[in-house]
Order: C-alpha cells, then sequence, then structure tokens
DNA sequence: TGGACCGTTGTGCGCGTTCACAATACGATG
DNA sequence: CATCGTATTGTGAACGCGCACAACGGTCCA
C-alpha cells in the first residue's frame, strides 16, 4: 500500500464506445456536436458517458487539434502593487465573464521575479495556452517579446509603445488628464501641482502629457514630482516633497487613486485642509476614491471592460479575424469631494 | 492566404534528433536529465535544440506521463468581496512563489456564476491540472465535491467541515478572537459588541466562538449582531443595527479588518469618537487596518504564508507523501490605536 | 436491375512525447 | 579467446483523441 491515491483508470473513448455498442468515431463525433449521428447512437452513447463517467483528456484533445480552450492573463507586476491594485482584481473579472460566455478558461499567470518571467516564457510555448492577455506591460519587457516571438494571439491591456500593431485595448488616458486638470483650474486653483507615477509606462507618461497640456503656458518642470511606482507610499512621499517645493500649492493631480491616499496623508500631516486649503484629484475611481476622507473626485477607469474588452479580442483573433483598431473606452470624470 | 497566422510550424523532438544525428531517444534523455548520455551528444543535442528553436509540447508531455507541472488555486467569491480582499492577493502571491522553486506554474482559477463552476469542474478533471489549492470555500461547497470525487491532490486554506481528512492550512481564529476581545475587556471596555460576518464559513464561525469564549459569563446573543460578507459594506449596516440595540456599546469586535472599515464609517456617522468613545478591532491585519483613521487593532494573519504552505501541501502529495496533521500558522495581535 | 445519392458508421493514422526493451560497442575478467 | 558487465544508443509502442476516408445499407430514379 505505497500510494494513498488509488486513483483509478479514467475512462476513454473506447471505454464509452465499448459501452454503447458503437465506434470510436461516432462517440467523437457526439462528443464534437457534429452531424450523421443517428438518435439512437446519440442516446446509447450520451447514457454510456454518464455510466462510465467520462470526461474527455484534455490533454490528448489539445494534442490533435493544437489548441486548449484555455487563454492565460499575464499580470508583470511587483508583489506590493499587485496587493494595493483593485483594477486588477477587476479586469481579471471582466475577462473571465467574456471568456467564459464562449467556455473558455481563464488562467492567470502572475511574474514576480525575474526567474518567473522564464518560466512563463516556457510555460506560454508549451502550448497549453491558446492566447495571452497581457495587463501593465512595460516598454522592453521580455514577456512582450516573448508573446510575439512566439506568434500568440495577444491582447493588450494599455499601450506600451514597443507591442507594434498588435491589439490593445485602452482609454484616452492623455485626454482624461488634461480635462481633470482643467476642471482643478476651473474651480478657481491657481497653483496646481503634480505627482507622477510610473513614468516607464504609457499610462504614466500620458497622464503626465495631459497635465502639461491642460496648464499650457503655464506649465513649468517645477510643478511636477516623480515618483516610480501607482502607490500609497509614493503618493505619500512625492507629496511631501511637492510641498517643501511648492509651499503654496492649491491644487494637486495625483497621477492614480492611490498615489493620492498617500498624497492626502502628507496634506493631513502637513496640517493643509481638503478641498479647502487644497484640491486634489486622483485618476482610476478604484475602491481608493470612496476609501478616501474627503472621497476623491477622480477619472473613472472602466477596468471591468477592459478586461472583456481584451478577452473579446484575443477570441477573435483565435478565429482569425484581424483587429486594426485599437479599442478605446470612455472614462467620464467622477467628481465628487476633494476638489 | 486565407489564415493570417503563418506560425511556422513548431520544432519537435524529431526534428532535434535530425538535427543533432542521434534518436529522439536520447535527446529525450537530455531532456530529462537522466544518464547514460555522452559528453559528445549532450554537446550536439543541446545545440541543435538552441538552433532549431525546440520548445517541448507540455500537451503531449502531459499525455504520456499523465500529469501537467501546473497546479490551480481556486477562489469561490462572488465578484465584489474578491475585489475588496487583499488577502486573496497576498495567498496568491505567496502559492506562487511555492510552486515556482519546484518549478510549476500556478494557474488562477475563478468561480464566480453557477455556470463556472460547472465549466472548473469540467477543466479540473479534463487532466491539465494536477492539484489545487482551494481558498474560501464554504460547507457544502459543490466544487469541494468535484474535487474529491476526481481524488485531485488538493489542500485548503481554511478548514470547512466538509473536506474529511483533506490537508489544510488554517490560523487559529477562534483563539486568536478570544485574545482581541479579552484585550479589549482588558482596557476597561465593559459593553463589548461584535459583528460577525460569513458565519457560514469556519473561519467567521470560529471568530464569533472565540468572542462568545472570551465574554464567558457576560455573553448575551443580543450583543451580536451578523452579517453575510466581509465587506465594507455589511460592516457599515452591521454597525448600524448594533447601534441602535446597544447605544451604549463602548467596544466592538469585527470579525474582518473590511468589517471594521464600514463599522467605522458608520460610527463616525453617528458621532462616535474612535477609540475615545468606541473602541474597535478588526481581523487580518490587511492593508485596511492601516488605512482606515485611527489604524485599526488587529490579528496579524500570514495570509503569503498560508498561500506558501497550502503550496506545499499539494506538492508533497503529488511526490506521493501523506499528509496527516493540519497546518497550523501563527496569528499574533497587532496593537495600533483603533482601541 | 443498375447506378447515383444520402445518411450513417467503422477504421487507420497522426499529433509529440516518454518509456521499456533490444542492440551495440568496448573493456575487463576468467 | 570466450564471457560477462557496463555505458551508450536506437526502436517500437503507447498515451487519448480527432479527422479523413472507406464502407455500408437503404431510397430513388431511370
Amino acid at each position: 500500500m505505497e500510494t494513498t491515491t488509488e486513483r483509478r483508470r479514467r475512462a476513454t473513448v473506447k471505454d464509452v464506445a465499448l459501452e454503447a455498442g458503437v465506434s470510436r468515431g461516432t462517440v467523437s463525433r457526439v462528443l464534437n456536436g457534429q452531424p450523421y449521428v443517428s438518435d439512437e447512437a446519440r442516446e446509447a452513447i450520451e447514457a454510456a458517458i454518464a455510466k462510465v463517467g467520462f470526461v474527455p483528456n484534455r490533454a490528448a484533445r489539445s494534442l490533435v487539434v493544437q489548441s486548449s480552450q484555455a487563454i492565460g492573463l499575464i499580470v508583470h507586476e511587483p508583489h506590493s502593487l499587485f496587493v494595493e491594485d483593485p483594477n486588477i482584481a477587476s479586469i481579471l473579472l471582466g475577462a473571465n465573464a467574456a471568456l467564459s460566455e464562449e467556455d473558455y478558461q481563464l488562467s492567470f499567470l502572475i511574474a514576480d521575479t525575474s526567474r518567473d518571467v522564464e518560466r512563463l516564457a516556457r510555460y506560454l510555448s508549451g502550448g497549453l495556452i491558446d492566447g495571452v492577455i497581457i495587463v501593465s506591460a512595460r516598454v522592453g519587457d521580455p514577456i512582450t517579446r516573448a508573446v510575439r516571438d512566439l506568434g500568440l494571439p495577444a491582447a493588450f491591456v494599455g499601450h506600451p509603445r514597443d507591442i507594434g500593431d498588435a491589439p490593445y485595448v485602452a482609454i484616452d488616458n492623455r485626454g482624461a488628464a488634461r480635462e481633470i486638470t482643467r476642471r482643478l483650474a476651473d474651480t478657481g486653483r491657481t497653483r496646481i501641482g503634480m505627482i507622477a507615477a510610473a513614468l516607464d509606462r504609457d499610462s504614466g507618461a500620458d497622464r503626465l502629457a495631459g497635465f502639461v497640456d491642460a496648464l499650457g503656458a503655464d506649465f513649468d518642470p517645477q510643478r511636477v514630482e516623480s515618483v516610480p511606482l501607482y502607490s500609497v507610499a509614493d503618493g505619500r512621499e512625492g507629496m511631501r516633497r511637492l510641498l517643501e517645493r511648492m509651499p503654496d500649492i492649491d491644487g494637486v493631480f495625483a497621477s492614480s487613486d492611490a498615489v493620492a491616499a498617500g498624497a492626502l496623508e502628507a496634506l493631513r500631516e502637513a496640517g493643509r485642509r481638503v478641498p479647502e486649503d487644497v484640491g486634489i484629484v486622483g485618476f482610476d475611481d478604484s475602491s481608493w476614491a470612496l476609501r478616501c476622507d474627503p472621497p476623491l473626485s477622480t477619472i473613472h477607469q472602466p477596468a471591468g471592460e477592459l478586461g472583456r474588452a481584451a478577452a473579446k479580442a484575443v477570441l477573435a483573433q483565435l478565429r482569425g479575424e484581424r483587429i486594426e483598431a485599437p479599442i478605446m473606452l470612455d472614462c467620464p470624470v467622477v467628481w465628487r469631494e476633494s476638489a
């Protein structure tokens, strides 16, 4: 008795065929919903399947049809951020919903360490994944390269500059940033600064560009404090530095809600009232926005829809369709109390 | 030109063998690090692999070895909660780290709708997954049943009562709840209530049991307000009801940090100061704890370690080891400012 | 009665691996 | 020189499935 698992041999098509008194071919036909099967045979086979508890072996099926009915969602993100960012979970759920409708399985692949990246590349080339959705890739991301080399159908959430003509779904970060900054100005703020996070991402860079657009001639690099991540800690740090340089600041555009949450803490430390002394706006409309005190004015990012659209783009490619245009989604301003 | 993808034919073992001037068997041997292959042959094969860009086809490999080097992490959770709960992300990352060390791929499977559950069961029985980690299962969960029927190696995070002798990793929810409630009493609070969420989970039920333990003879069902989910919204609602019933309340044990965050909002609405008028403690030490104002006193739940330990338990089973005892992890009290 | 046609069914092959076994070469030992 | 063992290699089979093709029985029309 060495093995604890007595896992009985799995039933195969052959077993079903034997049980139903037909051939493997016929069983295969009912399995795949093909025509040319008599009602009699179909019923016998269905009964046999139930009786022997047959479940098709996906590996075998994959081997012959060269596909697996599973698509991967790749997030290449450091630990901390991943845990803090509620957008990712929403994207995940949106993608899952869309795939589920077409009976595809979502497999969530996370790349944390560089070792992960390597293993992931191997995994992807193993043929167990038909396509991928890539979230939050940076320019020069090794995963982007691996996916391209493999010729794997892919869709990006966001738009790193180096993905060539690969389909992507995104929002107009620049336009939205411009709009929300303008409204900050329109409500009377005159000394407006920005905490610009993640400039190595397209989203981060575009939000900064929108800020610059909005200020026009008034723009001055001194107004911008750059930090590496969309995180609370970086937001706090960025705000502290900004306060030092612009003690008379009366408006802040934080490039994400998490950053804004951190900035809010720094402002409180410094004894500034929000929104009376300083108005602040965020970006994402994530759960942070409502969690802050006061609730953040922000840009609504349709995270679930982004995931959903990306999934559909991958599915479309699998059907052989070609996707030319990027898919742009709306992201309205949500006006609350922080500015 | 019907197909857009010109995806060149993948190189196979045969191609490598041809290129290196050896047989498939020898190639397979170097691939799997087996002995009895000459240095000469090994070098030629390695060169050939690099040259033709060979990557083993996992489906084919799975078919013959009956395993896939992938293990699933299943979360059966409604939308909203999933997004709000930072513990899940930490568990995920912990599990990923442990699996990564043994070169296993983590596949995150989410079951949202009942249709998902059904598809998931099919997927699991498809043989593309060698084992599963199950998070936040309820008693009577159909996924638990499916996994047991399949005889799939599994490890649970938490301890639903109906998993038989399946291995699980958990913390002592009851003991921790008892301890933190006692300290609430020890700091002078006398009219202590509890917002008990998720009583259909072992964790929820155990936390309530710990509360009852701590109060001893003082316990009275009137002190407990039960809500369905570990969510902010339910916390708010529960606190409102509790305030109505115990207007003189001066201490609250919320059964999770998210619940505490909601309770905090309700207390603020009602004009109670924390911790002066009412002391409140949570459970989890999730990112909510520090995000609240004031920061929450709570129980530190080692989420990453839970994931890591569960992964190791699955791996051990795959090696044929038997896991008898449940794996219990420490969860110290973290004393902050909310009580 | 012969052939064409249609719905239905069975059979062999191949997908890309691994594994067990047989086969070879070579040196050491009797 | 025959024999044995050891290191290395090649060769079929098998994993479970889908697909192409051939084959069958029947109906219909000429």
